[in-house]
DNA sequence: ATTTAACCGGAGGGTGCCTCCGATTTACCG
DNA sequence: CGGTAAATCGGAGGCACCCTCCGGTTAAAT
């Protein structure tokens, strides 16, 4: 009944060393190649079979989502720091960006989000991140509501996918000065129309 | 110095219709199953070997960009109906919201189409259409700033930009509520923030 | 040292991309 | 109408990647 079970029997040492091994090799490939990176080069890297890589993580989103915890995690922690600000409407913009450029980690990387949080499949590892953000985004979005700096119809869906836009444009390599520019398109479209800027 | 040169021969039958056969089978196949669909599909389904689609179309983007000609030629079209609007800020919505559904045509379009906006590759022939997309944005959106309804910094590649990313995110299958949110998010963005809704 | 369960890793079947080149078809010409 | 030559066809084949399966190996437990 406890926690844990009996586990049995110790986990073998070499698991886990494989894991790490791949997480580390995995995350320079998607770094370098984005998300759609070849898996047997990453497992070549690593210096395991397919089989083994494949074993650890039954499918690419698996994979990514492992790597992902990581940055996920540091999401997080920025997420305090931007909690300290008394302002909703510079808490929310900095959220966004700092979810903007979780998003732009990896090229390639809004797609399968987005395809995580189209069908709520349960399979899909990815969707459990990607509601923590659409959850927070939306805790955001209403402390703003509430000092009437943002549109009551927009919903924290509705951002996290104009952030999902913003870094996909970011991730096709359009200069920086239109990314700049179609975010601030986006910023003015959610705010209060009486809100000049 | 004719135009044509000399002709010499003939052009043989069979290659103006394998062409089209090709054309027609890859256009269904790019509407069910997105630009990334199987090529060698494309080719069995004509009725050929997989050389000859490769001779006809030497890259997946010479396929795309000659399916994708008549659909040009639709939205020019629909331009010319446009242009008959005098309300220059109505003209822009109807024109952005003509070239988002031509860009929703097929699954996945937003991605090459950005590729070749991206490097100014002549040999991509992907890059005519996306220009011409842009400059005929550029002539509507100029006509609306004059009439003081559009903010004079916006250009026509950044309401390209905002397109692309709003079939990007339809394609990708979020619901149609938050796609016209997203929509009605940017059109907000670009306006005169006098301009209340 | 032995047992045994878990793990490793590569061989292999499947699919798709793209390129050759021998066979075929077509237009031209006498 | 038959012959000729050029252009075209189409599939075999090399390459890369995906994913699975299973005999051999390794590490934990006794």
């Amino acid at each position: 009944m406890s926690a844990k079970e009996q586990q049995g029997r110790k986990p073998r040492a070499d698991v886990q060393r494989n894991r790490a091994t791949l997480l580390d090799a995995a995350q320079r490939h998607f770094l370098r190649d984005g998300v759609g990176t070849s898996l047997e080069a990453v497992a070549k890297e690593a210096g395991v079979g397919p089989g083994t890589l494949y074993r650890h993580f039954p499918t690419r989103e698996a994979l990514l989502s492992a790597v992902l915890q990581s940055r996920t995690e540091e999401l997080v922690t920025r997420r305090a720091d931007i909690a300290g600000i008394d302002d909703a409407s510079t808490a929310l913009t900095q959220w966004l960006r700092a979810m903007e450029d979780y998003l732009s980690a990896y090229n390639g990387l809004p797609e399968p989000l987005m395809a995580a949080t189209r069908a709520q499949d349960p399979d899909n590892p990815l969707t459990v991140p990607c509601d923590e953000l659409i959850a927070t985004t939306g805790e955001y979005v209403r402390a703003a509501q509430r000092t009437g700096y943002v549109r009551p119809s927009v919903t924290g869906y509705h951002l996290f996918l104009a952030a999902c836009s913003v870094a996909w444009i970011k991730g096709t390599g359009a200069t920086g000065e239109s990314v700049d520019r179609l975010r601030a398109l986006v910023a003015h479209g959610y705010r209060e129309p009486d809100d000049r800027t």
